[in-house]
DNA sequence: CTAATTTTTGACCAATCAGTAACTAAAGGA
DNA sequence: TCCTTTAGTTACTGATTGGTCAAAAATTAG
C-alpha cells in the first residue's frame, strides 16, 4: 500500500527551513516561521522533520555538510593549496554577508547560540570543526611541502589559527565592515600566516 | 515626598540581568529567567528597568563599558604597547571560558545573535566595535614608534585583524578547544601580525 | 467499488510568553 | 496622625509558544 502522495519536496521544504533557522537563530524562529518559510502546515512538518529541535538538527547538519562539499570543492579546484586557503577565506567573505542583512555563518551562529547549553548541537560542532581544521592543516601541510608556505609553524597551529579567523569574519560581518574590507583582511591575514 | 525606599541594589539586580542574558542569549532568557537571576519580582524588575529589550540594553551597555575599562587598563598597565595587545587578547580567552559551559563574551553573543536584526542593538555594537578597534590602532601605531612592531601593515589594518581574531576567540571557544590551545593560539596570532 | 494507507488540513491543547493593574507595605512631610 | 509617594506583591491579561489529534482527501491494492 502507498498512500497518498506527498505534495511538497521534502529537501526543498529543508532547505527553506534551513534558512529561516540561519536568518533568524533557533530560538527566535517559531513553528509559524518556518510554516511561512516552507509553506507546509503544522502537521506536514511534525510529520517529516518531528519537532522542532530534530528539524533544526536535521537542517544544521545539511548546512554542514553542503559547506564541507563546497570548501572541499574550492580547495580541490585551486591551482595551488595556498591558492586554495584563500579561495576558501575569501569565499567564506560571500557566504557570510549576501545581502542588506546578514545571516551569517549558520556554523557560527550555531556554536555561538547553542553549543554550551545543547548536547546534540555541541557534538555536530565538535565534529564539523575537526573535519574543517583538519582538512585545513592537510592542505597547509601540502602548501609547505611544496614550499608555498613557510614550515616555521607548524600546520596544525597555522590551521587552527586559520578556523578562529574565518569564525572571526562570521562574527564581524554581522557588524560594521565592508565586503572590500573583509577582502582585505583575508589577504592580509593569509600573508601574516606565510 | 521620598516614598518606600528600595530593598534592593539596582546595580546589583543589573549585573545579575546582565548575566543571565550572557549565558543565554536574549531569546532563551525569559523574564522569569530574569526574575530568578536578580531575586526580583516581576513588577520590581518593569518598575526599575522598562520592558525585556531595554533591560538587555542597558545591560549589554554594561557589559561594554566594564569591558571597555578592563580593556583600557589592561593596556595602560603594560610595559609595552605590544605586551598589552597581547595581555589583552589572553585576557580575552580567560574571560570567555570561565567554567565548565562557556558564555563566551557577551559582545560576541549580542552581535551573532541580534546585530542583523536589532537596529538598536547594532548600533551600539557599531559603536563599541569601532572604539575598541581604534583603541587597539592606537597601540599598535605606539608599538610600531618604538619598533616593537613592523611598518610592513598599517596598523589600521592590524587593528581590524586583531579584532577578527578575538571574535573568532569568542566563537571557537564554545567548541572544541582548550584554553592551553587557546592561549597557544593567541603567541601564534600575535608573532604573525609583527 | 471498497478497503487500506498515508498526507493534508485546521481545530484544538496546555504551557509559557511578555506585560499590566490593583492592592498592600513602607517611608517622609505636614 | 494622615497624606502623598514610591516599592513590593500577586493575580491577571491576551497573545504566542511548541505540539497533538481527528477528520478529510488522495492514492493503490484487491
Amino acid at each position: 500500500m502507498v498512500g497518498r502522495p506527498r505534495e511538497f519536496d521534502v529537501d526543498e521544504a529543508l532547505k527553506a527551513a534551513m534558512e529561516a533557522f540561519w536568518a533568524r537563530g533557533y530560538e527566535a524562529t517559531s513553528l509559524n516561521d518556518l510554516m511561512a518559510a516552507t509553506g507546509l502546515h503544522k502537521g506536514s512538518i511534525y510529520k517529516a522533520f518531528g519537532d522542532k529541535h530534530t528539524l533544526f538538527v536535521t537542517a544544521l547538519k545539511r548546512y554542514l555538510e553542503e559547506m564541507r562539499n563546497s570548501k572541499t570543492e574550492i580547495l580541490a579546484q585551486a591551482e595551488s593549496p595556498l591558492a586554495g586557503l584563500r579561495a576558501l577565506a575569501h569565499n567564506m567573505v560571500d557566504l557570510v554577508d549576501d545581502g542588506p542583512c546578514p545571516k551569517g555563518c549558520m556554523a557560527v551562529n550555531a556554536l555561538v547560540e547553542l553549543a554550551p547549553h545543547d548536547k546534540e548541537v555541541n557534538a555536530i560542532m565538535s565534529d564539523h570543526v575537526e573535519r574543517m581544521r583538519s582538512a585545513i592543516e592537510e592542505t597547509v601541510s601540502a602548501g609547505q611541502k611544496i614550499g608555498e608556505i613557510s614550515r616555521t609553524r607548524p600546520a596544525s597551529l597555522i590551521a587552527a589559527m586559520m578556523m578562529t579567523f574565518v569564525a572571526g569574519l562570521g562574527t564581524t560581518m554581522k557588524g560594521p565592515i565592508t565586503k572590500t574590507q573583509a577582502h582585505a583582511l583575508v589577504d592580509a591575514q593569509i600573508e601574516a600566516l606565510l
